[in-house]
Parts: structure tokens; sequence; C-alpha cells
DNA sequence: GGAGGAGATGTGAGCGTTAACAACGGGGGT
DNA sequence: ACCCCCGTTGTTAACGCTCACATCTCCTCC
């Protein structure tokens, strides 16, 4: 079946000779330079077609010390947060021009980051997106190789790099003054893991708003994202007498709480009302539907690459921006005016 | 503030003459070769370590002929399956020593996916998994480049490649039967977007258990996969009389249907029972939690790796080969015995 | 004690492309 | 008529690595 004669794929000097110019002309056809000739490049791009010839991509990044491949170190995209985000930033580096090389963590350790940083710094990538918005990944971002530009997704104020975040804070305000108009006597909070940037941020956001309000702060409950971890908080909550307000740090997690205020019988919103965050494309078909805040993946991805594109071109004189992409408060049918 | 002197990276001559010793020695080292002495080695080491060296794996690739990377190409990565996928077959590629550069398409239509084959191959991947569970991504499977390795998931037939798929007619048969089993009449069907792959096996395998049951087999009701087509499929059905089960073909439309049937008072299961299919974390806390059938996509990722490898270290003499994955089916509190 | 062999290291070529420069011809300005 | 310049094409040398082969040393075996 495999001949000994191992056919190679033809290269550019294949291409030369057969359309009888050289190597250099072919090279100036693919690249599109001005100075050639129309009947030339229509001689070369007839040989191309002919002997099914692909440019190899490797060697010419030999040369020309760039890839065109971005790195992404993500992650668990299996969540819909992470996922929308990569699928923004494969999206906008395409369109630009640029392949994606992916990189997906299952735990996020400061070595795992460092390590996928330095295997992608080896494959040539022209720059690194890193989704990492757990607070052990900061400090892998410190020692990047400095001569590739990097852009942090939820970085925290990394000082050394370009990132892109959503304003937790100021959705996590949304979500609680929501509540408050509706004359809640205050709100009780699912957090996230304690690790993630973000949990702080809607944390802080809450405690503003009740603080400024001059309302008691109940403790969180700790989550995890899952939509089990806020079923248990939400069998928690049902416990506590006063309850009738519960801002719920993901969509998933106030999934869960909902579930376990329907099986205990507590009627949403009429006796207790659940804010979520994140606003996933089931939030709208919840039961009741979901109130939420609403974050922009695929724009915090454009805007990472937007980021990363410009960091690139300016080089060594780049001095490290950062873009905040506002959230958007969605109200449905998951909160009311309290009963009493 | 840019030097004119622009500080190269160190390659592996200069390690070469810091250690003492050739480049040759260098990348013995570095591909641990075993013929290399242990002080010589340390000797080496150390000069890599001190001069903060990166092999550079373009120029190795070069040479060698093979990238380490492997090619992905796949349809909206934000939904749940496809992300599943991706995640499994990142982590098995990672894991045996490859890299991924994603590709994902918004649409899939048979140009789209020519050309992201055609950049991989340019790229010089040395094998791709298309994740295209589209009917029209076939025909570009069928004039892949015939020199690199190609496993499709859920690929259809499409003779040449490698497949691994779930058996989608099993699932759907044993969402069916179950229904049957309950006592219901007949099960209605909700189905997915026409040109999936996946949608059809569903439709077969739920109207083979009725054909041979000898059951009425109603029309299925059009869908997309979104929450808000099941929503709006619910509202249709909850207008025809005598519809006491149905089986929809993703858990997002039986969330919509589910929000559908809660607003017209429709009680599920009691009056109409409902199974989903895909087992999406969120499913075991929809209102009521959803019986439905699993497909392990981490399970597809993986194999489909596995295919993949096997098949480049065939090379030549390789057969195509067809892995099936088996859905499970999951029993929850959607569905219960037909209450007439 | 010399041949043979195995282990350790070095040398030169080549992977397929682009960059830098050279060469060549023909038109326009003086 | 001469020179210069521009548009077009070719020639040669990198890019940073691995492979094939040459070399050298030291040990073993008869």
């Amino acid at each position: 079946m495999s001949p000994s004669h191992e056919r190679r794929p033809p290269v550019m000097a294949d291409v030369a000779t057969k359309a009888g110019v050289s190597h250099q002309t072919v090279s100036r056809v693919l690249n599109d330079h001005p100075n050639v000739r129309a009947e030339t490049r229509a001689r070369v791009l007839a040989a191309i077609h002919e002997l099914g010839y692909r440019r190899n991509m490797v060697a010419r990044a030999l040369v020309t010390r760039h890839t065109r491949t971005l790195g992404v170190v993500s992650f668990d995209t299996t969540l819909y947060g992470p996922a929308s985000t990569v699928y923004g930033i494969e999206q906008a580096a395409r369109s630009a021009g640029y392949f994606v090389s992916m990189v997906s963590l299952k735990t996020i350790d400061t070595a795992g980051v460092r390590d996928a940083l330095g295997y992608l710094a080896e494959q040539g990538v022209d720059g690194i997106v890193v989704v990492a918005p757990q607070r052990s990944a900061a400090p892998a971002l410190a020692d990047v190789p400095t001569d590739i530009p990097v852009v942090a997704v939820e970085g925290g104020h990394s000082g050394d790099v370009s990132v892109v975040s959503v304003d937790q804070v100021h959705g996590a305000r949304l979500a609680t003054r929501h509540l408050l108009d509706l004359g809640h006597e205050t709100v009780w909070h699912i957090g996230g893991p304690p690790d993630w940037l973000e949990v702080e941020g809607r944390i802080e956001g809450w405690r503003d708003v009740l603080v400024s309000a001059g309302r008691p702060i109940p403790e969180p409950l700790p989550g995890d994202w899952s939509p089990r971890s806020g079923y248990q908080a939400g069998l928690r909550l049902a416990a506590v007498p006063g309850v009738t307000a519960v801002f719920v740090a993901n969509d998933q997690m106030a999934l869960g709480a909902l579930r376990a205020f329907a099986e205990l019988g507590v009627r949403v919103p009429e006796q207790i009302s659940i804010v979520g965050f994140d606003d996933i494309p089931e939030s709208e078909f919840f039961t009741p539907p979901l109130t939420t805040v609403r974050q922009d993946f695929g724009a915090v991805g454009r805007w990472s690459i937007e980021l990363l594109l410009r960091q690139m071109e300016a080089g060594a004189e780049w001095s490290h921006e950062r873009h905040v992409v506002p959230p958007r408060f969605v109200a449905r049918a998951s909160t009311a005016p309290v009963h009493a």
C-alpha cells in the first residue's frame, strides 16, 4: 500500500520550475508583492493550482519570526463564561488573520499557568490571552517572558499586563439596589469559590450598597458555581427566618436555589426574591424566569484581542491598558416587592 | 525606548558556547538522548537555565516535519455539547503531548469547513478532529488532504474518515421506551435543526420504538436547540388534546417546554411527561428535575484523540475505524405513569 | 598488545521559506 | 546619445534546529 518513494508535497521550488520562474517570484506572488508582471503572476498561480501546492507556514515562521498564532490559556472551558469568552476570542482572532492555540487547565495553579505560558512561548505564538479569573493565576503572569505580549481576562490588577474585565462591582450593585428598591430589608448572598477574583467584586458591590443603605449585612453563603452548591445554600437559607431576598453569584447556583425553594414550598418571587448573575441562555426559561445581570462575554473576548493586537503593534513602547465591559441588569420574574 | 541592538533570545549555539560543547550535544540533552555523559548534561542544563533558553519549536518542526499540534474544527463552542467535546479533546491531546489549534465556525457550510481544513493543513498540524455534526460538513471531509489524518465527531458515514459518535438511535429508543413503559399511548417529539446528523438518529430511534409497538406516530415539532424554540413547541403542544408524553431532542429545549407548560398550568409530570437529551449539569435542578439521556461528551473527545493518534501512528496502512459511545438513560422527576 | 566495539562528542548539510542585494532591460530627461 | 532610475526578475544567504556521519576515547577480549 505505501510506496517506498514516499511522495513529498510540492514546495516552492517545484512551483517555480513548473512556472519557469525563480522561487523568489513564487514567494512574491504568494505575498502579494506589487512588482510582479500580471502575466507572470497568472502563470505562477496556475502552477500552484496544478500542483496543489500549499505554502509551508512553518518555514515561513522560521524566517519571519512570527507565527500568526495567538495562545489562549483558559480554565474549564465547559463553563458558560469561559466557553463564551474563548469563542469570542477565537472569532476576533481569526477575523484579524490569526490562529488560536488553546490550553485548557483543569485546575488553576501558578505552576500550571506558568507551564502553559512556557509551552506557548516555545511554540512561538505572537501573543497570549490568559482567561484565568482566579487569584492564583496572577503570580504566573508576573514572570511571563517579557518579549511576548499578554492580555489577561479578569486578571486583577496584576500590574504588568493589560486587562479586560467586566465591572463586577457595578453589576452586584445593580442587583442589590434593585432588591432594596423593591422594599426588602436586606439582601442575602450566595457567593462563588473564594479564589475567583470576580467573586470578590460581587461581594464588594453587594456589601457597598447594603452599607450605604445602613442595612444589616448577612454572612455570605459559600458556593462553587455549580447548581448543586446553590441548591445546598438554598436549603440552608430557607431555614433562616426573615430571608426575603437573595443575590446569587451566578445563574447556575440560582437555579439550584430555585430548586431548593420549590422543594420546600417556598414561593419565588412571592416569599423570596432571587437575582442571579451572567444571564446564561437558560435563565429566561427558569421557573420563574430569572432576574439577573448580563455579562457580555463575547465583548470581553473581542476586547482582549483588540488590546492584544494593539500591544503587538506598539511593540516595546507599550503601556499596559485596561478595558472594562459594563454589565447590564435584566429584570425578569424572580423578583417582586416584599409582601409583608 | 527601543534599543537598536534589539536583543535576540538565545539560541542553541549560545547555550553550546556557554557550556563548552557543540550545539548537537545541546540538542541531545534537550531530546533526552541516552548517549550524553551525566556531567555534560548537567553543564548544558545549567547553561540553559542561566541563559533562560527556550527551544524554538518552529525550527524544530521545519526539520522533523511535524509540529506536535493537532487541529480542531468545531461549530459554535458556546453550546454545551461541542464545548465539552472540545474540552475532552484538548485534555486528551495535551496529555498525549500535543497542542491544539482551534477553529470555531459560526455557521457550518462546506466551504467553511474546507477553508478551515486548508488553513490547518498549511499550519502543519499533525492531525485534525472535526466536530461538525451537520450534514453539510460531510462533503468537505471527502476532499481533505489525504496526507493528514482526520477523525470526525458525529460525522455520519462519510466513507473515508474515522468517526466517533454517540449512539443517538439507542438513546432515543431508551427515552421512548421508558415513556411507553410508563403507560403512555404514544410519544410526541420536539426535534433539533434538520441539518444535524444527531437529529436524524434521535428521530429514527423514537420512530422505531413507536412503530414496533404499533403506536400512532405524531408529526415531530421543529426546534433549533434553543430554550426558546422548545418553549414555542411546548406552547403548541399544550394546545393539542391528548398529549401525555414528549421526548425532546435536547435538555435546553426541554427547559423551554417545561416553562411553556408551567405558564399554561399544565403540570409535569402529572399531566405530561417529558424526557430530554444530553444531561447538561443544570438538568438535575430543573423544575421538575429532568429525566434525560446522558451523552458522555468527554469520552467522545478522548476517543477522537485516541483514534487520531492510532491513525497517525499507523500512517499509510490505516483502515478507517468507528467508535460508538453508548448513551445512558437517567431517570428523574419529569416523567410519571400516565394518569388516566 | 592490538583489533574491535561501544559510548561520547563534533561537523556539515539541509528542512522551505523570506530578505537583501544584484542584474537586466527599457523609457524619459537633458 | 547618454545616464539614471524604476519595474521586474534572479541569486545567495540566513532563520534555528535535527539527522547522518565522522571522529575520538576508552574498554574489553582473545
